[in-house]
DNA sequence: CCGATTAAGTTGCTTATGTCAAATAAAATG
DNA sequence: CATTTTATTTGACATAAGCAACTTAATCGG
């Protein structure tokens, strides 16, 4: 394949002297699963494609039909080839009734490609042919371990497709059913990002343990509620409402996966929450933060929260203020 | 490449049957996977191979790097190529000075294969070059990313390589600190496995939670003990020794992941606690558990424990009876 | 509108990659 | 010792892929 437009190697003179030399570990462990999937994927092929056509002719296919109205030269970008080679494949799909070339009006050198019936029948035959393969593959992994491969790889090409491996809200389901081990997953969040950001100890952690628990022992199923965004099955971002006396709220555990903000995440939990407080007529919606959650804070703001009070107090070993929001609900 | 060895279609047709079809979401992903990913591991190829030997080739260096004192066979195995090619290929890379030909003594149509000098620097030269590929296209992804990427890597190429997806001891680790993130982590192995197993809902997770309250409320860094069983960053097994007053103490905790039993990680993580136990002089170590639990229960026996009470109860909404099995210390 | 330039796609030519079948030669079998 | 099997090599061939020159259509700058 041609590979002018990507040429990495360029690149690295210039970067690689900013990046840490430490992951040397990370670097091999992604050596040694490229070895491993490029025999995995290798053995996937060869059965597919003892059809009369080649793995770079159903990448084409694929590719048309993936985007429809695509022309010769979306093909080409999208799948590196050479432009002469891929004339010769599309001259070839065309002759074998395949595809089908509709000239643009508005452009007499390009045509959109599309299926034809044959083409799309083959396509949807080599699927499934190519799924029965996946199945066997599958098959002797318990359902369990098939969900975390699914999910593992759902995260490689999340993280490796954007280029800054950002994910988007599409790939990002929130629910508000409060299934086993969310509980858990909710304290680990906390414990673990707290941590990285804040060098909080398992104190901090020890402490939403039991707000949990406070939570959970007032719980109401229409009056308290949880939002959990998950993404491939990991728990990426929640907030939650807990009814307090005299038709007052609390918001609790507002917090998103590093790698996961600035995509409205947190814009959109904080929206369904805000919305549940209105359907639940409470008059007045507090908060408890501290001054070190500054980011927070700013989010808190924008939302209508508004600062009433902030006391020194020593938490979780460290001396800090803590703040209380508050908003009125109109 | 040659294909006569392994040839998955003629599988398909009396396996697929027993399949469950219900998977086709975990199928899609992997689709979706392998379309994503051969285009990924085009581009680095692309540009660890504009050397003078083609990807193939460099295959089969490897090969003979990574199975010292390898013959033809061995490789044309591995890499299921063809015979022929493969023969031309050692010719071209002994030609080029990269490998040597050792005749077998005892069989006068093979030899052993090695890396020259030149062979191996060059090996090392590949390795850097694509190592900074690598760096390059982890970047710009924070920390935390490049483990994700790691640990699903990891995780795939565990999954997928074992025939059973079984996983093997050093793929784990085992340590004691007690990180943040490790309680909820607890909490949540208990609350997802239990409801997979023995259906509990979350009020057995809660109850979990009030243990590992009370765990903490108590802890004593010399004579309590945890032990956390780690694989590509999940948490998949776990066993823990609290003490209790007159030199007694409680096992508590004890769980492992099923895609990692039988793997010898149960007897590994009780050899553990069994040891500390005799360290801390207990004399007497107990657990509790329910009538449900019976291969633990097995387990527990074939460790030295003995069943003292068995009394019905109604825990988490299921009627069982709640067992006490102790342990003396000689 | 026109000549120059650019972009999309095509064609001829070449090399690289890979396959198949037959040949060779050493080892194993009976 | 004849026969079969196994490991490797060789010859002939086919396919896959890339490069460069070319055609045709669009665009741009005056």
């Amino acid at each position: 394949m041609s590979n002018k437009m990507f040429d990495l190697s360029k690149e690295i003179g210039s970067f690689v002297k900013m990046l840490p030399m430490s992951d040397q570990r990370v670097i091999n462990d992604i050596r040694s699963f490229n070895r491993f999937y490029t025999a995995q994927l290798g053995l996937l092929q060869q059965h597919i494609f003892d059809s009369e056509y080649s793995l770079t002719e159903v990448r084409v296919l694929y590719e048309i039909n993936f985007n429809r109205q695509t022309t010769a030269t979306g093909i080409r970008d999208a799948l590196q080839i050479d432009a002469g080679y891929l004339s010769r494949i599309l001259r070839k799909l065309e002759k074998g009734g395949l595809i089908l070339k509709h000239p643009l009006p508005e452009d007499g050198r390009s045509s959109y490609l599309s299926l034809s019936d044959r083409g799309r029948r083959l396509m949807t035959k080599m699927g499934t042919l190519s799924d029965d393969q996946l199945r066997v593959m599958m098959a002797h992994l318990t359902p369990a371990a098939q969900e975390t491969v699914a999910g593992a790889m759902n995260d490689l090409r999340r993280l490796l497709s954007a280029p800054d491996g950002a994910a988007t809200m599409d790939q990002i389901t929130i629910r508000t059913e409060l299934l086993p081990g969310d509980l858990g997953d909710i304290i680990s969040l906390h414990g673990k990002l707290y941590m990285q950001e804040y060098r909080y100890d398992t104190r901090f952690e020890r402490y939403v343990m039991e707000t949990i628990q406070d939570f959970m022992v007032h719980y109401h199923p229409a009056r308290d509620r949880v939002w959990l965004a998950v993404c491939s099955g990991r728990l990426v971002g929640v907030v939650a409402i807990q009814h307090r006396p005299a038709k007052q709220a609390q918001l609790r555990w507002f917090l998103i996966s590093p790698d996961f903000r600035g995509i409205g995440l947190g814009k959109a939990l904080m929206q369904q929450a805000m919305d549940f407080c209105r359907e639940q007529k409470f008059k007045k919606v507090y908060l408890l933060t501290t001054d070190q959650q500054d980011t927070a804070a700013a989010l808190y703001k924008r939302w209508g929260f508004i600062k009433k009070s902030s006391v020194p107090a020593t938490l979780w070993g460290h001396e800090l203020l803590e703040e209380r929001y508050e908003r009125e609900m109109q």
